[in-house]
RNA sequence: GGGGAAGUGGUGUAGCCUGGUCCAACACGCCGCCCUGUCACGGCGGAGACCGCGGGUUCAAAUCCCGUCUUCCCCGCCA
């Protein structure tokens, strides 16, 4: 990299003893100073690190240097000194060194910070997205920014050392039918027209294939106008996108598995990182064991299915669906601790929960014990993972949905209330075969449970043998300590079985070809059969970070609410913008609204 | 659309349950003075908030009640 020599010889991070008596000039940020009323030390920060500064008492500088704000910009020239042996400060890279300053100016002056940017406190998010350039310098979000760019990178080698062509595809596109409320933008050339912003590039993608390209992908911008979660940015977010023709499941796990690992190997540090092939868990196995379709496979409990050995034991969970969650080494816990659990769960709108405890040395205690004949002791142990020392947890419901709603975080409270929650470790599975239909609660229609460009397992006989219920997608989902990665699918790429399976969910032929025209026709004329995945960059970002929050892996987020407080997005625009693209605002325009 | 939590000087918190002792305390930052080896430097002094906003209860409210706004978290939503 080469410096201009008008502001810098050297950055601030790359100094060693080695080049002590070196002639330097510095520039950067004023990060830090220990003034000790003689000596004056300084840290000067940049993007590649901290250097301190001396200031020699009676130096032309001192006046300067002692009073100026904290952040302002300076460039000094100096000389670069080895420490004594005892300041030396391993904490620093450039620890060993320091530079005695000579000459210095200050090339911009900060005035008092809304917040401090070193040392790093707690500051009002609000705050800290208002003046965000402030806080990207400090050194954990500067460190996130620069693991999300490194990752970025990373995942483009991997993709093309594996054969993958990186393609673009439109942002400005239509509104799709189904899905998420899109981001729309008015057509000013066609009045009452719009662009939809795409949720995904999943027809894009798909058409690809048709034109013969191989293999896609794309670190693509998605926009989806749905409400935030902590794991999910408002607006906008990016995806590992790609697509390939001629594949089975398979191939399409082997990509996934090959990428990620090296990815998160490449990254992870110390923390552990399960190794391919993944684990598998068909969608039905996962509702049954973890009671949600992406599992923290870090906590080690499985649930058992109890339904039959129990709903006709104990009297109120008759005909209801019983489930056992497994609490090992529960049974030294002390009352309070399954108070603690019954209580979680009350809380959570479950109308009780049962436990049984295997004390060693006793038998089955707890308060469901007494209802549990002496001959089914044995076998209700077995069946619901209850050794010596161990207990179970019970909960039963005749809604498999409210169930699972009860039961899942129960076991993540459980595990990490015995400390049995692996940490410092990324545990993957994937999940496969969802089922293709679902029955929507209330209208008690066939919908499509996921994306309905999905291939059916067994094709078009599959949908003709009459339960649309029962028939399984090439659908699946990696998941990653909890985290829903991604969702990905081998496509219907048979206009025969897709009309099919759209007429199930109750789409004439006629809706598909005007809801889909481009795939509806595209598929007419050669698709090839092709699948793919997208995972998160975002998530994968998150993950490798370790932060709870998406936003603290983005440059520059939206808000919970979906605003831009450095930019003040969304904002109002002047009457003539809204005439030029045909829009008139419904609502009374607020005071202080652009003329 | 619904539920929860929080809102006290520039920043982070304490106080609020058990109203008066709070014209609000502590830490960081800021200003001034002292200090020649520190590295979250240290010491002394100082400025700075009337407790998100509005209303109510009360002799008296940061503290109780109602409303409202803001932010975050969750549910719905996210094929």
């Amino acid at each position: 990299m080469s410096l201009s020599p008008e502001y810098r010889t050297h950055t601030c991070g790359e100094l060693r003893g080695a080049q002590a008596g070196t002639a330097v000039r510095l520039s950067g940020w004023l990060h830090n100073r220990r003034d000790l009323g003689g000596v004056l030390f300084l840290d000067l920060r940049d993007h590649y690190g901290l250097v301190q500064l001396v200031v020699a008492p009676g130096s032309s500088c001192h006046g300067l240097l002692s009073h100026l704000p904290k952040e302002s910009v300076i460039r000094v020239d100096g000389a670069v000194a080895r420490r004594d042996p005892a300041t030396v400060n391993a904490a620093i890279e450039t620890g060993e060194i320091e530079v005695r300053v000579e000459v210095c100016e200050v090339l911009s002056r900060a005035e008092a910070l809304p917040f401090s940017v070193f040392p790093e406190q707690d500051t009002p998010e609000e705050l800290r997205l208002q003046y965000r350039y402030l806080d990207l310098r400090r050194p954990r979000m500067h460190a996130n920014v620069m693991l999300r760019t490194k990752v970025v990178a990373f995942i483009r080698d991997e993709m093309r050392r594996l054969g993958f062509t990186e393609l673009a595809t439109p942002i400005l596109t239509n509104s799709s039918p189904e899905g998420a409320r899109d981001f729309l933008v008015p057509s000013r050339l066609h009045p009452g027209q719009f662009y939809a912003l795409p949720q995904a590039p999943q027809q894009f993608k798909q058409l690809f294939m048709v034109a013969g390209f191989d293999r896609y992908f794309q670190i693509a911008p998605c926009f989806r106008d749905e409400d935030s979660r902590a794991d999910r940015s408002p607006g906008e977010f990016y995806q590992l996108d790609l697509e390939m023709s001629f594949v089975t499941q398979e191939d399409v796990f082997a990509v996934v598995e090959t990428v990620l690992p090296n990815v998160f190997g490449a990254f992870a540090g110390s923390r552990a990182v399960t190794p391919a092939p993944f684990p598998r868990l068909t969608y039905a196995e996962a509702m049954v064991k973890f009671g949600t379709d992406k599992p923290d496979l870090r906590i080690p409990i499985e649930m058992r299915d109890a339904t039959e050995l129990l709903a006709g034991v104990i009297p109120f969970f008759g005909g209801k669906r019983v489930r056992a969650l497994p609490a090992p080494g529960g049974a030294s816990r002390p009352r309070s601790f399954f108070d603690g659990v019954v209580a979680r769960a009350t809380q959570a709108g479950a109308d009780g929960l049962g436990y049984l405890a295997v004390k060693p040395g006793a038998g089955l205690s707890g308060p469901l014990a007494k209802f549990i004949p002496a001959e089914l002791h044995g076998k209700v142990r077995e069946q619901c993972g209850i050794g010596e020392g161990d207990a179970a947890f019970f909960y039963a419901s005749a809604d498999e949905d409210a169930l699972h709603a009860i039961v899942a975080p129960l076991r993540r409270h459980i595990g990490e209330g015995l400390g049995l929650a692996e940490k410092d470790a990324f545990r993957f599975c994937w999940i496969t075969d969802f089922p293709m239909y679902a029955k929507d609660p209330e209208t008690r229609q066939i919908v499509f449970n996921h994306n309905p460009f999905s291939m059916p397992q067994g094709g078009m006989d599959a949908l003709n043998a009459g339960d649309p219920l029962a028939v399984k997608a090439w659908q699946y989902d990696i998941v990653c300590n909890g985290i829903e990665l991604s969702s990905g699918a081998i496509r219907n790429h048979r206009s025969d079985i897709l009309y099919r399976a759209f007429e199930i969910a109750g789409y004439p032929k006629e809706t598909v070809d005007e809801k889909f025209p481009a795939l509806a026709t595209a598929f007419k004329y050669g698709p090839p059969p092709h699948g793919g995945i997208a995972p998160g960059i975002d998530r994968i970002v998150m993950l490798l970070t370790g932060e709870e929050n998406l936003r603290e892996t983005i440059a520059f987020p939206l808000n919970q609410k979906a605003q831009d407080l450095l930019m003040g997005a969304p904002g109002r625009v002047t009457a003539r913008q809204l005439k030029d693209l045909h829009i008139r605002i419904v609502e009374e325009p607020e005071p202080g609204a652009p003329k």
